[in-house]
DNA sequence: CCGCAATGGTCCATATTGTGGACCATGGAT
DNA sequence: ATCCATGGTCCACAATATGGACCATTGCGG
């Protein structure tokens, strides 16, 4: 898996292999968002249907990202494993919502009115940590010239949640919004990982142990082993062990009761990660996260202050 | 604002039917949201579940949008009408792939991470009408000095999608995102209604008419009656047939292939349209309307253009 | 202080519901 | 004409969601 990643584009586009490092090309390796249920050990709760569904609708999403006419339903049932009729009768409930839309000419799916009517609604909700870390991921874009990423904790997982773009001249597709991976891989991610507790990190590795085999080179000895030099370092650094190339530096960011529930990092090419630069990219990383921190703080008091009222 | 809205639906309210007039109260009747499913006649296809939890994960972000702290289990089983324990079943779920969250102390629920994410994603992705309306928007406000609205048909319902506060110091509180009523309800929604064909009307009357039940005052002679008053006119009119006081005005946004896929309205209070008001507002209204047409006509174009290269 | 009526949440037998392998139609490439 | 991949449909089967009854808390009011 992952290698036959051309598989992605899907239709005429005669299987081209990227000519390797095709940073940008293989990025539609997005099947990290297909596996995502297995929460935990325990799965016998019931709603599977709807965690399918759901699941399938943030496919949709993240394969059709980039394309603007959508994902074909081959493609989503290859990516997102389930049998061709399951996955078709799904895009049927989702359209006949209005949260996907098919393309009348191509078939392909994409993202649909409700979704759109959905980001309205949830982007005029307060979304604390969005809002508090826009200033801070745009002045970190701008004094490294890289790109920086925030990436929120979810569970055991890590969901890629805002991206700003720096202006230098190398850009960095290894991740995305919407992109989420198990918390471990990526620097933001392996950031959160080492910010919990031993027992954390053992339930969340044990949790993600099964979605993990998608990811070589991320068994339990190699996170413990990266968990423990982040601690020591005071940064997480991936070195590009997820995409070859592709180097990531981050720091997490804690929440007003100091759990880390997010992180920053910034992404670029491995030359630009010399011993120097590291420490004052970890250095700059951490003060936005005590500032973005300290925001979260203000208006967590502000908001009890107003519901006391 | 909406102060005590918030009892609204809530608890005690022994069904009271608001004395009339209650603008901004009444408006949490957003149940328009949870009848959806039965579209048109035929209901044997099967992903129900799917539906519910969709339609659910609707009604929370509109429940939430004005509660910051979201909306009590209890109130979404009021206002979705289904057992309780559905509900429960439904929003565990919702919460378990993040498209939820869970307030902890209150117990409440509102919009989740994926939420905002599958927005960004649908943001990211070419809305066509939205991206070509929001000039017109924005200039209708201005000029008006109203809040003006985007009504996208969707079956035989229309959904508002967007919303733009005009200068004035009229606010209208009975249209907000989100809000989605059978077409010809509302001033955006008839005049979608009323510019399709007499063939279409009638289907879209016969799906809708188990929904119209919870709309008093919009049975079938009425509706072909303003159907028939809005093609002559050259505009729909909302005499506050909706909500009394708020009346609206709004004319169809027809795409390149001459469908009435969406509409224009502007809302305020009735004494802001007399005859001469009408005229000058249909006027500017019809103006965008052929400016959006335009838009999607150009887009279109370079977008196939693009396809075929 | 003791119900009383809300609330959020859980259980579990039932049959309704989704499942997915096999199948068909189409269309582009060889 | 052949082949493969595509989007889509069918249908017997059983796993699945269902929802009424039930429990634990909380907050109000007499």
């Amino acid at each position: 898996m992952m290698a036959d990643v051309s598989a992605d584009a899907d239709a005429p586009r005669p299987a081209a292999p990227p000519p390797e490092l095709g940073k940008a090309a293989r990025r539609s390796a997005s099947w990290t968002i297909a596996h995502t249920a297995d929460d935990g050990a325990d799965r016998p709760s019931g709603s599977q249907s709807i965690q399918r569904a759901l699941v399938l609708l943030n496919l949709v999403g993240v394969l059709a990202r980039d394309r603007p006419d959508g994902a074909s339903l081959a493609e989503l049932t290859r990516v997102s494993g389930r049998p061709k009729a399951s996955v078709h009768r799904i895009l049927v409930a989702l359209v006949a919502e209005g949260y996907v839309e098919q393309d009348p000419d191509t078939a392909c799916y994409r993202l649909g009115l409700q979704a759109g009517v959905l980001g309205e609604l949830a982007g005029h909700r307060a979304d604390d940590l969005g809002e508090a870390s826009t200033d801070s991921l745009i002045r970190i874009a701008d004094s490294s010239t890289d790109t920086t990423f925030l990436t929120v904790r979810h569970g055991s997982y890590g969901v890629c949640t805002r991206r700003q773009e720096g202006p230098g001249p190398i850009r960095n597709y290894a991740l995305a919004v919407g992109d989420r991976h198990p918390l471990g891989i990526g620097a933001g991610s392996l950031a959160i990982l080492s910010a919990l507790s031993d027992d954390d990190v053992e339930d969340v590795l044990a949790s993600t142990a099964t979605t993990r085999d998608h990811y070589p080179g991320f068994d339990d000895d190699t996170l413990h082993d990266l968990v423990h030099r982040s601690r020591q370092n005071g940064y997480a650094l991936n070195d590009g062990r997820v995409i070859a190339g592709s180097w990531a530096l981050g720091v997490a960011v804690r929440d007003p009761a100091d759990r880390p529930v997010a992180a920053l990092s910034v992404a670029s090419i491995a030359e630009r990660f010399d011993g120097a630069r590291r420490d004052e990219l970890a250095a700059l990383l951490h003060a936005e996260a005590r500032s973005i921190r300290a925001a979260l703080t203000d208006s967590q008091k502000s908001r009890s202050a107003r519901g006391r009222s």
